[in-house]
DNA sequence: CGCTGTCTTGATCACTATCAAACCGAGTGG
DNA sequence: CCACTCGGTTTGATAGTGATCAAGACAGCG
C-alpha cells in the first residue's frame, strides 16, 4: 500500500527535479508512512508543534491564517509535491493551518530526522532551502495580488496560477481541470468578498474567458486570462520534491 | 575598517543567537568585504543574478516588487541583521527589489561560496533554512494584514511590528525610534493610498497613540496600537545572523 | 528665491463590502 | 417519493471604506 520513493509516480511528472539514487535511498529512509485525510480536515494548525514533516502525494488544499476577529486570509492552494510543516520544523510551530479540499494522500516524514537530513546530505538540504525560499517567493506576488491588484486582476492572476500549476502536474485535461475549492477560498485568498468575487467571476465567464462551474474550471484564453492579471503564462521552474 | 565577524556588534544584540567559535570562524571565511550605500541606492534589483549575499549591518531599507501597471507592492522593512539576496543565491534571481532608506553598511557574502557553507556546516544551512521559513512567516502575516485588515487595523500592525523589531535591536530611545521611510512606503507596504494612509496617521496622532513626523516615530500606548492591530506586543523570537 | 519632494487636508467618486433573499443539487428521513 | 435541510452559488439593492483629484503648506536645496 506504501509507495517507496524509488516508484513514486509524482517524482516522474516534468515539474520535479531528477533526483541520483543516493538522494532517493536517503529520502526513503527518512518517510515513516502514508497518510489519508478527507475534505475538510486540517493536516497541520496554526501554533502547533507538528512531530511530521509532509509531502502531499496527491489532492490539493489550502493554507491560511485566522484573524481574532474571525477573518481568514488564505495564503496559497496546496498542490501535489508540496512539501508541508517545514515551518514547524525549523521555527518549532506553524504560522499557519492547512487544511485539505477533497481526498489527500500524503507522505510522512519523521520531524526528528530532518536534521540528520541536514547533517548527512547537503544537497538535500539546499532543497529544502530552496523550497522555503520558493514559497517566499509566491507570497511576495500574493501580497503584490492583493496589495496591488484590483478584483478583476486578482482573480485572473490567481486562476492563471492555479491553472499552470495544474498543468505541469499533468491535472489538466483539455483547457480543463478539477478545482475542488469553495468560492469563498478564493475570496478569502484575494481579499475579496465572497459577492464580489462570485461577479467577478461570472464576468469572466460571460467573457468566455475561464468558467469556473460545479467544480470544474475551464480555461478558455489563457493568454488573455493572464494579461488581464497582469502576469504571464510562463511555467514555473522546476522543483525539488522531497 | 572592515569588521570581523568575531567582532561583530550587532551579533551581542539580544535579538541574536548565539554562534560557537566555529561557526563564527566558519562564517568569515565566507565574508569576502564591506559595502556601503546611500539612501534611495537599490542593493539587489528584482530579476536580477546577484553574485553577493549580504547581511545588514546598520540602516533601514524596503523590500518591494513592481507590477508592470507602476504600482509598487513593499513586502517588507529591512533591518540590521537581515539576511539579502537569498533568493538569488538560491534560486537563481531576486523576487523583489531592496533598496536603502537612509545610509546602510552591509557586509558581503559570496554566493559560490553557498554551496561549500551546505556542505561543510549543517548548523549554518539550518541557520539559512531558519531564515527563509522566517521570512515565509512574516509574508504570510503581512498578506493577512492587507488582506483582512483594514486601514487603521494595518497602520497600528504595521507601526508595532516595525516598533518591536527596532526595541530588540536597541534603536529605540524610550517610545522613540527613527524611521526613515516615506509614507509612501508604509502606503505601498499595506495596499492603501498615500492619502489615506497619512490620514489613518493623523488619527494615531490626534488619539495620542502613535506619532510619526519628521523622521521619527513615537509610540504612546503600544498596548492599544497592538489592540487596534488585531496583534500582540510579544517580541519576536531569536533569530541567527549570517 | 524658485524648485522639488514630502506631507497634509478637503472634496468627490467608485470599487467593493454588506445585507438580503432566492436558487440549486445532494442528502436524508418520514 | 416528496418535504425538508444544508452547503454552496447566484443575484439585486444599498452602504461605506478607501481611491482619486486637487491644492496648499513646508523644508531643504541649488
Amino acid at each position: 500500500m506504501v509507495t517507496k520513493c524509488e516508484a513514486c509516480p509524482l517524482r516522474r511528472r516534468g515539474l520535479f527535479t531528477a533526483m541520483s539514487e543516493e538522494e532517493i535511498r536517503q529520502t526513503q529512509r527518512f518517510k515513516v508512512g502514508e497518510m489519508m485525510v478527507e475534505g475538510g480536515t486540517p493536516v497541520l494548525t496554526e501554533g502547533a508543534h507538528s512531530a511530521q514533516l509532509f509531502t502531499v502525494l496527491s489532492g490539493l488544499g489550502i493554507r491560511y491564517k485566522m484573524l481574532e476577529n474571525g477573518r481568514r486570509q488564505v495564503l496559497n492552494f496546496v498542490f501535489p509535491g508540496d512539501l508541508l510543516g517545514l515551518q514547524a520544523a525549523v521555527m518549532g510551530e506553524m504560522g499557519h493551518t492547512v487544511e485539505a479540499r477533497g481526498k489527500m494522500r500524503l507522505c510522512v516524514f519523521d520531524r526528528a530526522a530532518l536534521w540528520d537530513f541536514f547533517k548527512s546530505s547537503p544537497g538535500r538540504s539546499f532543497d529544502l532551502t530552496w523550497l522555503a525560499a520558493t514559497e517566499e517567493h509566491f507570497l511576495g506576488e500574493a501580497l503584490t495580488t492583493v496589495g496591488q491588484r484590483n478584483a478583476e486582476q486578482a482573480v485572473a492572476w490567481a486562476l492563471v496560477k492555479v491553472y499552470l500549476r495544474a498543468t505541469q502536474l499533468d491535472l489538466t485535461v483539455s483547457n480543463t481541470m478539477t478545482l475542488p475549492f469553495k468560492q469563498q477560498d478564493l475570496a478569502d485568498a484575494l481579499g475579496l468578498s465572497l459577492v464580489h468575487t462570485n461577479k467577478t467571476l461570472a464576468k469572466l465567464r460571460e467573457r468566455q474567458i475561464a468558467t469556473w462551474r460545479d467544480g470544474t474550471l475551464t480555461v478558455n484564453d489563457l493568454d488573455l486570462l493572464a494579461e488581464l492579471g497582469l502576469t504571464t503564462t510562463q511555467a514555473p521552474p522546476r522543483r525539488p520534491i522531497m
